[in-house]
DNA sequence: TTGTAAGCGTTATCAT
DNA sequence: ATGATAACGCTTACAA
């Protein structure tokens, strides 16, 4: 590889005169800049990435953990996160924690190593023991779309309670009372908080928590359509969780609206194409990645940006039947 | 944040000895490993991974630069490749080219200047011109899903050839003659191989070529819909063209597959959820991830892995209609 | 305006 | 077995 020296050595310079020409000092005079900058092009020289970052402690480089890397939800996230994060000049790291604290653990730990300028979570879990370490490093993170308890820096999230409360209503309306319910997880903010927004609906509501992924909404599917009291209707809290419950309707045969009534929490493109396209409460994604990146921007440029809440909006298509009229 | 030279001092001993016994080396007494290994408890030090690159030129990090990271074909695909990394110690840096050529050169770029230990690139296009940076750099580079003219690296990717072959198959038995191919870009390897493969089945064929994204594929099907000798079927060469098709033939109330027919390359979990369920042609995405990283990981060991051509298998379910029985 | 040299936090060589 | 020390490639006082 051609470092620094050899550009010097070509120009005819120091090291620290090339150095200057690279990151646009004002010193060097046009002469010797242009006498630098060919010598760059001549021996197409790239600045060693680490060594200039080992001695700025700058890495230009943000780090992304997300829950799951394969749920469109958060992929949208992370390439809103990229673009965003682009546009200012830096880099994103994905990680993958595939809803798992450990991993989660272990990928802010190696970030944090890496030195990475700030740091993006979407939260596996409660557990905030790993905030501390960040803490410990002084290195700014924002929260995306979960939040764990106590912690202190800003968060980026939707909010749907009053889609969710709306979605009780059309619920009600089409002649729905008992609905089960495939929650998240208990120990994420999101599950939580998404079953009790709609619990706050009124219905008669059966709950199974499932962990956000395809395969535990369809055991939680299972399991309620089961029920001896069965409930007319399903709502789950996650594109992948709908997923699943939809692959187990299907094994069923039962059909959506009429056997039983469906929403989803999360929208998808396939959604509107089912027959009948599936009611959602739709999140705001691509918002949400971005306003994460700009927040943990600033975070880095030294301001104290406020947490921000989003919306989500209930779109009503056809899954849960029509209203009867019935008040 | 604590150095190496902290944990020296607190354990009394010199920074080599510190490096020794972090790094596993023979030499250090139980001893005094125990007494390093206490400082570096209590003090909670983790070694700065920049300097530790920097001296050794290995960052343990491949770069993995992806077409689109929200086509859920490449999302499955990095993942794939993200497990297995880890499984070997590695980490990997996702970047989003987002079907741009420009793009792709820059991050490639980016990469090499944070000195990745190996490339894996999903090329935009054709045009090999980053390449020659790559191998200017001595940076192992393994080639996922496409190809490019003169490449001399291994590539891993799915042959879909017997399965098209198939489809074509299963379209004539269906009664269909006259195809309209939404097909890939024409300076992409798969682009045209898809084509190509499938142009052998002796069909009729109507092609139109979209950007393996899904507003094309709804341009595409239109146009195909409108021409005079409308084809009684639609294949999309990618799932996100697939989609777009789909949406187009919902707007225009065309019926799969009495309307049209209908069959996509790549198979996505909802596919067997729409009605009727698409048929396609699925590709062993986990395991191409998979391949790939192994590869790469060979190169970077010094190894001088094979190509691996994993083959695409043809999944006939319900959108390309009956078989007739007339031969 | 430019050059010299120290230092970023490691690892590795060479003595001891 | 351990300790100095140079080196990795860069940036930045400080001098000149």
């Amino acid at each position: 590889m051609t470092t620094i020296k050899d550009v010097a050595q070509h120009a005819g310079v120091s090291t620290a005169t090339v150095s200057r020409v690279l990151n646009g000092h004002a010193a060097p005079t046009p002469e010797t800049r242009t006498r630098v900058l060919a010598a760059v092009d001549e021996l197409g020289y790239r600045p060693n990435a680490l060594a200039r970052s080992l001695r700025t402690t700058s890495t230009k480089t943000l780090g992304l953990v997300i829950s799951d890397l394969v749920n469109p939800f958060f992929a949208e996230i992370a390439r809103a996160v990229e673009e965003e994060a682009r546009a200012h000049g830096y880099c994103v790291i994905v990680a993958n924690a595939d809803e798992s604290a450990d991993q989660q653990a272990t990928y802010v730990r190696n970030l944090l190593d890496r030195r990475v300028d700030g740091l993006l979570v979407c939260p596996a879990t409660d557990d905030p023991t790993w905030i501390a370490e960040v803490d410990a490093n002084d290195v700014p993170l924002v929260l995306l779309d979960r939040t764990v308890e106590g912690a202190t820096c800003p968060v980026v999230r939707a909010d749907g309670a009053q889609a969710l409360a709306e979605l009780a209503e059309v619920l009600r309306a089409a002649g729905h009372r008992r609905v089960g319910v495939i929650a998240g997880p208990a120990d994420t903010s999101t599950g939580r908080e998404r079953l009790e927004q709609f619990a706050r609906g009124g219905l008669d509501l059966e709950v199974v928590h499932g962990d956000f992924r395809r395969d535990s909404g369809a055991l939680a599917a299972a399991e309620l359509l089961s029920r001896a009291d069965r409930p007319t209707a399903l709502v789950a809290m996650d594109n992948l969780m709908g997923l699943g419950a939809l692959e187990e309707l299907r094994r069923r045969g039962l059909k959506v609206p009429d056997d039983v009534g469906l929403a989803v929490y999360d929208d998808q493109p396939w959604f509107p194409l089912l027959d009948p396209p599936i009611t959602v409460v739709a999140q705001p994604t691509v918002e949400m990645g971005r306003e994460a990146a700009r927040s943990l921007l600033e975070l880095i440029a030294g301001a104290q940006p406020a947490d921000v809440r989003l919306t989500a909006r209930l779109v009503v298509r056809g899954s849960c039947g029509e209203a009867t009229g019935a008040a």
